[in-house]
DNA sequence: CACTACATTGCGGATTGGTT
DNA sequence: AACCAATCCGCAATGTAGTG
Protein backbone atom coordinates (compact mmCIF):
# COMPACT_ATOMS: atom_id res chain seq x y z
CA UNK A 1 0.00 0.00 0.00
CA UNK A 2 1.56 3.58 -0.90
CA UNK A 3 2.11 5.70 1.75
CA UNK A 4 -1.02 7.90 2.07
CA UNK A 5 1.81 10.80 2.65
CA UNK A 6 3.38 10.19 -0.35
CA UNK A 7 1.58 13.22 -3.01
CA UNK A 8 1.59 13.62 -6.64
CA UNK A 9 3.61 16.85 -5.72
CA UNK A 10 6.04 15.16 -3.96
CA UNK A 11 7.22 12.49 -7.27
CA UNK A 12 6.63 15.02 -9.46
CA UNK A 13 9.12 17.29 -7.69
CA UNK A 14 11.35 14.11 -6.91
CA UNK A 15 11.60 13.33 -11.12
CA UNK A 16 12.15 16.86 -12.30
CA UNK A 17 15.46 16.88 -9.28
CA UNK A 18 16.37 14.15 -11.15
CA UNK A 19 15.38 15.20 -14.72
CA UNK A 20 17.46 18.18 -13.80
CA UNK A 21 20.23 17.46 -11.48
CA UNK A 22 19.06 20.45 -9.37
CA UNK A 23 17.14 21.79 -7.00
CA UNK A 24 17.35 25.14 -8.39
CA UNK A 25 16.26 24.16 -11.99
CA UNK A 26 13.70 21.59 -11.17
CA UNK A 27 12.03 24.66 -8.80
CA UNK A 28 12.34 26.76 -11.84
CA UNK A 29 10.81 24.40 -13.97
CA UNK A 30 7.57 23.26 -11.49
CA UNK A 31 7.49 27.60 -10.48
CA UNK A 32 7.82 26.63 -7.13
CA UNK A 33 10.53 28.64 -5.19
CA UNK A 34 14.12 26.50 -4.54
CA UNK A 35 13.61 26.33 -0.79
CA UNK A 36 10.15 24.46 -1.68
CA UNK A 37 11.42 22.05 -3.42
CA UNK A 38 14.25 21.30 -0.97
CA UNK A 39 11.48 20.64 1.74
CA UNK A 40 9.39 18.44 -0.55
CA UNK A 41 12.37 16.52 -1.33
CA UNK A 42 13.14 16.24 2.41
CA UNK A 43 9.81 15.64 3.23
CA UNK A 44 9.94 12.69 0.36
CA UNK A 45 12.87 11.59 2.26
CA UNK A 46 11.48 11.28 5.70
CA UNK A 47 8.39 9.33 4.14
CA UNK A 48 10.61 7.19 2.73
CA UNK A 49 13.48 6.85 5.24
CA UNK A 50 15.99 6.92 3.06
CA UNK A 51 17.66 9.68 1.08
CA UNK A 52 17.13 9.83 -2.70
CA UNK A 53 19.89 12.14 -3.78
CA UNK A 54 23.22 13.17 -3.04
CA UNK A 55 23.68 16.74 -2.25
CA UNK A 56 26.89 18.23 -3.70
CA UNK A 57 27.74 22.01 -3.97
CA UNK A 58 27.14 21.28 -7.50
CA UNK A 59 23.99 20.19 -7.56
CA UNK A 60 22.33 16.45 -6.57
CA UNK A 61 22.41 13.19 -7.94
CA UNK A 62 20.26 10.27 -7.38
CA UNK A 63 21.40 7.49 -4.87
CA UNK A 64 20.77 3.86 -5.60
CA UNK A 65 17.45 4.24 -3.76
CA UNK A 66 16.73 7.60 -5.62
CA UNK A 67 17.42 5.02 -8.99
CA UNK A 68 15.25 2.58 -7.50
CA UNK A 69 12.13 4.57 -7.22
CA UNK A 70 13.03 6.46 -10.12
CA UNK A 71 12.66 3.36 -12.60
CA UNK A 72 8.87 2.95 -10.98
CA UNK A 73 7.63 6.43 -10.66
CA UNK A 74 8.55 7.74 -14.01
CA UNK A 75 6.79 5.02 -15.67
CA UNK A 76 3.79 5.82 -13.11
CA UNK A 77 3.65 9.08 -13.46
CA UNK A 78 3.42 8.64 -17.23
CA UNK A 79 0.42 6.33 -16.88
CA UNK A 80 -1.36 8.38 -14.97
CA UNK A 81 -0.53 11.34 -17.52
CA UNK A 82 -1.53 9.04 -20.08
CA UNK A 83 -4.77 8.21 -18.26
CA UNK A 84 -5.69 11.67 -17.85
CA UNK A 85 -5.20 12.41 -21.58
CA UNK A 86 -7.56 9.60 -22.58
CA UNK A 87 -10.15 10.57 -20.23
CA UNK A 88 -9.71 14.07 -22.09
CA UNK A 89 -9.99 12.74 -25.55
CA UNK A 90 -12.86 10.90 -24.62
CA UNK A 91 -14.48 13.59 -23.08
CA UNK A 92 -13.76 15.12 -26.47
CA UNK A 93 -15.56 12.36 -28.04
CA UNK A 94 -12.63 11.92 -30.41
CA UNK A 95 -13.19 8.57 -32.19
CA UNK A 96 -10.43 6.28 -33.58
CA UNK A 97 -11.01 3.73 -35.87
CA UNK A 98 -7.72 1.16 -35.78
CA UNK A 99 -7.05 -0.85 -39.15
CA UNK A 100 -4.37 -3.64 -39.58
CA UNK A 101 -3.22 -3.86 -42.83
CA UNK A 102 -0.35 -5.37 -44.87
CA UNK A 103 2.29 -3.73 -46.24
CA UNK A 104 0.61 -3.18 -49.73
CA UNK A 105 -2.57 -2.57 -48.63
CA UNK A 106 -0.78 -0.30 -46.42
CA UNK A 107 0.51 1.96 -49.45
CA UNK A 108 -2.05 1.47 -52.29
CA UNK A 109 -5.08 1.22 -51.09
CA UNK A 110 -5.34 2.48 -47.93
CA UNK A 111 -4.96 6.21 -48.19
CA UNK A 112 -7.67 6.33 -50.60
CA UNK A 113 -10.21 3.98 -48.50
CA UNK A 114 -9.14 6.44 -45.51
CA UNK A 115 -9.87 9.44 -47.65
CA UNK A 116 -13.32 8.34 -48.44
CA UNK A 117 -14.39 7.18 -45.31
CA UNK A 118 -13.73 10.35 -43.59
CA UNK A 119 -15.10 11.96 -46.59
CA UNK A 120 -18.86 9.66 -45.86
CA UNK A 121 -18.51 9.85 -41.85
CA UNK A 122 -18.09 13.29 -42.25
CA UNK A 123 -16.51 14.13 -39.05
CA UNK A 124 -13.18 14.60 -36.69
CA UNK A 125 -12.90 10.84 -36.43
CA UNK A 126 -8.55 9.36 -36.66
CA UNK A 127 -7.62 6.46 -38.45
CA UNK A 128 -4.85 4.63 -36.16
CA UNK A 129 -3.10 2.18 -38.80
CA UNK A 130 -1.05 -1.45 -38.46
CA UNK A 131 0.61 -3.25 -40.57
CA UNK A 132 2.49 -6.36 -39.73
CA UNK A 133 1.51 -10.34 -41.46
CA UNK A 134 -2.02 -11.29 -41.40
CA UNK A 135 -1.49 -14.09 -38.21
CA UNK A 136 -0.47 -11.02 -36.06
CA UNK A 137 -2.98 -8.49 -37.39
CA UNK A 138 -5.77 -11.11 -36.87
CA UNK A 139 -4.55 -12.31 -33.27
CA UNK A 140 -4.70 -8.36 -33.20
CA UNK A 141 -8.49 -8.43 -34.10
CA UNK A 142 -9.77 -11.67 -31.98
CA UNK A 143 -8.11 -9.50 -28.60
CA UNK A 144 -10.41 -5.94 -29.59
CA UNK A 145 -6.74 -4.53 -30.29
CA UNK A 146 -7.95 -4.20 -33.74
CA UNK A 147 -11.24 -2.78 -35.33
CA UNK A 148 -11.03 -4.19 -38.70
CA UNK A 149 -8.11 -5.96 -40.91
CA UNK A 150 -7.28 -5.75 -44.49
CA UNK A 151 -5.51 -8.59 -45.58
CA UNK A 152 -4.82 -11.48 -48.30
CA UNK A 153 -7.69 -14.51 -47.67
CA UNK A 154 -6.19 -16.68 -45.51
CA UNK A 155 -6.82 -20.50 -43.92
CA UNK A 156 -10.24 -21.03 -42.87
CA UNK A 157 -8.77 -21.81 -39.44
CA UNK A 158 -7.43 -18.37 -38.61
CA UNK A 159 -10.76 -16.42 -39.86
CA UNK A 160 -12.85 -18.40 -38.41
CA UNK A 161 -15.70 -16.49 -36.24
CA UNK A 162 -15.03 -13.36 -37.67
CA UNK A 163 -17.02 -11.84 -40.12
CA UNK A 164 -15.17 -11.02 -43.67
CA UNK A 165 -16.03 -9.23 -47.15
CA UNK A 166 -13.90 -10.32 -50.44
CA UNK A 167 -13.24 -6.75 -51.21
CA UNK A 168 -10.77 -7.26 -54.54
CA UNK A 169 -8.81 -9.77 -56.52
CA UNK A 170 -4.88 -9.28 -56.50
CA UNK A 171 -2.64 -9.60 -59.50
CA UNK A 172 0.12 -11.45 -59.43
CA UNK A 173 3.08 -11.41 -61.47
CA UNK A 174 5.84 -14.54 -62.42
CA UNK A 175 9.51 -13.33 -62.77
CA UNK A 176 11.73 -15.46 -64.06
CA UNK A 177 15.62 -15.23 -65.65
CA UNK A 178 16.29 -14.34 -68.34
CA UNK A 179 16.83 -16.86 -71.17
CA UNK A 180 14.26 -19.08 -69.25
CA UNK A 181 11.65 -21.04 -71.62
CA UNK A 182 9.15 -19.14 -70.23
CA UNK A 183 10.05 -16.07 -70.82
CA UNK A 184 8.62 -13.93 -73.45
CA UNK A 185 6.20 -16.39 -73.67
CA UNK A 186 2.82 -14.24 -73.94
CA UNK A 187 -0.04 -14.73 -72.89
CA UNK A 188 1.44 -17.27 -70.10
CA UNK A 189 -1.60 -18.82 -68.55
CA UNK A 190 -1.15 -21.30 -66.06
CA UNK A 191 -1.95 -24.64 -68.67
CA UNK A 192 0.95 -23.16 -70.71
CA UNK A 193 3.46 -23.25 -67.80
CA UNK A 194 3.86 -26.75 -68.72
CA UNK A 195 6.04 -29.01 -66.73
CA UNK A 196 8.14 -26.38 -65.98
CA UNK A 197 9.70 -26.83 -62.15
CA UNK A 198 8.19 -24.33 -60.47
CA UNK A 199 9.72 -22.20 -57.23
CA UNK A 200 7.45 -20.89 -54.47
CA UNK A 201 8.70 -19.57 -50.99
CA UNK A 202 8.17 -21.85 -48.43
CA UNK A 203 6.98 -20.67 -44.87
CA UNK A 204 9.95 -21.08 -42.08
CA UNK A 205 9.84 -20.25 -38.60
CA UNK A 206 10.35 -16.57 -39.78
CA UNK A 207 7.43 -16.59 -42.70
CA UNK A 208 3.76 -17.18 -42.21
CA UNK A 209 2.87 -17.82 -45.56
CA UNK A 210 2.30 -21.17 -45.31
CA UNK A 211 -1.25 -20.42 -46.92
CA UNK A 212 -0.02 -18.83 -49.46
CA UNK A 213 2.42 -21.70 -50.79
CA UNK A 214 -0.20 -23.97 -50.08
CA UNK A 215 -2.53 -22.62 -52.63
CA UNK A 216 -0.34 -22.33 -54.56
CA UNK A 217 0.59 -25.79 -54.76
CA UNK A 218 -2.68 -26.56 -54.71
CA UNK A 219 -3.92 -24.59 -57.78
CA UNK A 220 -0.90 -25.75 -59.70
CA UNK A 221 -1.63 -29.49 -59.03
CA UNK A 222 -5.46 -28.77 -59.92
CA UNK A 223 -3.66 -27.74 -63.65
CA UNK A 224 -1.36 -30.50 -64.30
CA UNK A 225 1.83 -28.26 -63.30
CA UNK A 226 4.90 -29.25 -61.45
CA UNK A 227 5.09 -26.84 -58.69
CA UNK A 228 8.01 -27.65 -55.75
CA UNK A 229 8.12 -25.40 -53.32
CA UNK A 230 11.54 -24.23 -51.95
CA UNK A 231 13.29 -21.79 -49.76
CA UNK A 232 14.38 -19.14 -51.63
CA UNK A 233 17.54 -17.49 -50.99
C1' DC B 1 39.24 36.71 0.15
C1' DA B 2 35.39 37.83 -2.63
C1' DC B 3 32.25 35.95 -5.63
C1' DT B 4 29.18 32.52 -7.30
C1' DA B 5 26.10 28.69 -7.18
C1' DC B 6 23.80 25.71 -4.73
C1' DA B 7 21.24 23.59 -0.58
C1' DT B 8 19.20 24.13 4.17
C1' DT B 9 16.70 26.17 8.04
C1' DG B 10 13.32 28.97 10.51
C1' DC B 11 9.33 31.39 10.34
C1' DG B 12 4.76 32.65 9.07
C1' DG B 13 0.60 33.17 6.18
C1' DA B 14 -2.61 30.71 3.24
C1' DT B 15 -4.93 26.62 2.03
C1' DT B 16 -6.74 22.00 2.59
C1' DG B 17 -9.11 18.35 4.67
C1' DG B 18 -11.09 15.84 8.50
C1' DT B 19 -14.12 15.99 12.45
C1' DT B 20 -17.91 17.47 15.19
C1' DA C 1 -20.68 25.98 9.67
C1' DA C 2 -16.95 26.07 12.78
C1' DC C 3 -12.84 24.41 14.46
C1' DC C 4 -8.26 22.68 14.17
C1' DA C 5 -4.31 20.11 12.69
C1' DA C 6 -1.72 19.17 8.69
C1' DT C 7 0.13 20.70 4.59
C1' DC C 8 1.96 23.90 1.25
C1' DC C 9 5.01 27.34 -0.07
C1' DG C 10 7.40 31.90 -0.07
C1' DC C 11 10.80 35.01 2.15
C1' DA C 12 14.96 35.93 4.43
C1' DA C 13 18.96 34.35 6.41
C1' DT C 14 22.54 31.05 6.60
C1' DG C 15 25.81 27.30 5.39
C1' DT C 16 28.93 24.91 2.11
C1' DA C 17 32.11 24.38 -1.52
C1' DG C 18 34.35 25.60 -5.94
C1' DT C 19 36.77 29.24 -8.50
C1' DG C 20 39.66 33.15 -9.79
Amino acid sequence: MLNARIKLRHLQAFLEVARQRSFARAAERLAITQPGMSKTIKELEEILGTALFERTSRGVALTQAGLTLLRHAGPAIRALEEGVSALGEAHAAVRWLRVGALSTVESRLLPEAIRRWQQAEADEAGVNVVTGPSAFLLSRLRRGELDLVVGRMTEAREIRDLAFEHLYYERLVLVVRSGHPLAGVEPLEPPGWGTSPGCCHRPGPHCASRSTASACVTRCACRGVSWRPCRCR
